[in-house]
DNA sequence: TTGACTAGAACGAACGTTCGATCTAGAGTT
DNA sequence: AACTCTAGATCGAACGTTCGTTCTAGTCAA
């Protein structure tokens, strides 16, 4: 309350900390970043983040939760929307491509960096819950007719992969115009490789 | 002179350094892995790696640079041995899969570590020489009519894309069969998504 | 007064690196 | 053959720094 500066909402506090700590891991890496730089980052002590958080890679757990579930959210209500295994994997492309284009720092510590070094105990992003729902759009569309029958990963991979690494080099600075210019070239292509 | 016990070879050392490193950053990331692990691992003093490297970073730049060669080099004899887009590319897969079979550790370190949090100042994998080789093929299928006409990029992403996390996905564990037993499937598919 | 929250100084462990000592192999000299 | 010298390789204890974490003191709202 009061006046100047105003007082924190609940919840506030954390969200400020976990903003500063994804710009820090991904514009230098989790092992690059101290405690220290996020609780300057965050203007937050550091009595504040141990508060909040168990540990550093609390932090990083905390993140990395916060941005599977929101892509599943994000995916289940593709799956709602739309009923064709094209419809909705196009949906997905496109879904992936305006996060890297508006929040490119959720995109880059989704896809880019290498959880398990900071993160021993949780599975490779590639069986997490999002791409597990990508996979079932795919073998929907098998099952359907839509998509050749071969191996589900096989499918996937080739699906997917080419808007994923795309993805990738649109962050490596490798691309002259902007990732979703690309978007219909690369669906082309991609849809081309698994359709019946 | 020697017997028994043999006297090392000059260059021994340094081999010994670099496959011990190699199997540490790749097992537990480079982050996790201190100087101390790797005299240890490589049963080599900790004097040695810094009479024979500027420092740690040094010890991984020359882990980098080795493969960056290697791999150039094994795209220059695809180049000589093959004339068609196709044959070069299908090979190129297969090489990268035999790769990661038989040589896991260094396929883990080329596809699959964040160099630029340990090597600053080096470009990313994708603008290094071997991937350029790589695209260079893709370009010239499209100069001789082999695949359509597009954004480069877009090509070869779709082309490889599918292959490269193929590659992934069984480094992550995810893929029942051994990964070589996709090699024809994953290529009917990409080669389908870009040939005229 | 209480309990949730914030603050930042302090701590011990682990890290990357340095350094002087020691060892080895070979060249040069007699 | 015997000895000396030298260059480079090897060694590991020790150093200073940085890190993640803890701790105590304090603030503020209810």
């Amino acid at each position: 309350m009061s006046h100047v500066t105003s007082k924190k909402t609940p919840g506030d506090t954390q969200a400020q900390i976990l903003s500063a700590t994804l710009s820090l891991f991904t514009g230098q890496g989790y092992f690059n970043t101290s405690v220290h730089d996020i609780a300057r980052e965050s203007e937050v002590s550091i009595g504040s983040i141990y508060h909040h958080f168990k540990d550093k890679e609390g932090v990083a757990r905390a993140l990395y939760n916060d941005m599977i579930n929101r892509m599943s959210s994000e995916l289940a209500t593709i799956k709602k929307n739309h009923n064709t295994a094209h419809d909705r994997c196009y949906a997905v492309i496109e879904l992936l491509f305006i996060i890297t284009e508006q929040e490119p720092d959720i995109m880059e510590f989704m896809l880019y960096s290498k959880h398990r070094e900071f993160l021993p105990n949780e599975r490779p992003v590639c069986s997490s819950q999002p791409f597990e729902i990508m996979r079932e759009f795919v073998q929907d569309g098998m099952n359907s007719g839509e998509i050749q029958d071969m191996d589900l990963m096989v499918a996937s991979t080739c699906l997917f992969g080419g808007a994923i690494r795309m993805i990738t080099s649109s962050m490596d600075g490798l691309l002259k115009k902007p990732l979703s210019s690309y978007i219909d070239d690369i669906w082309i292509c991609s849809w081309r490789a698994v359709a019946t």
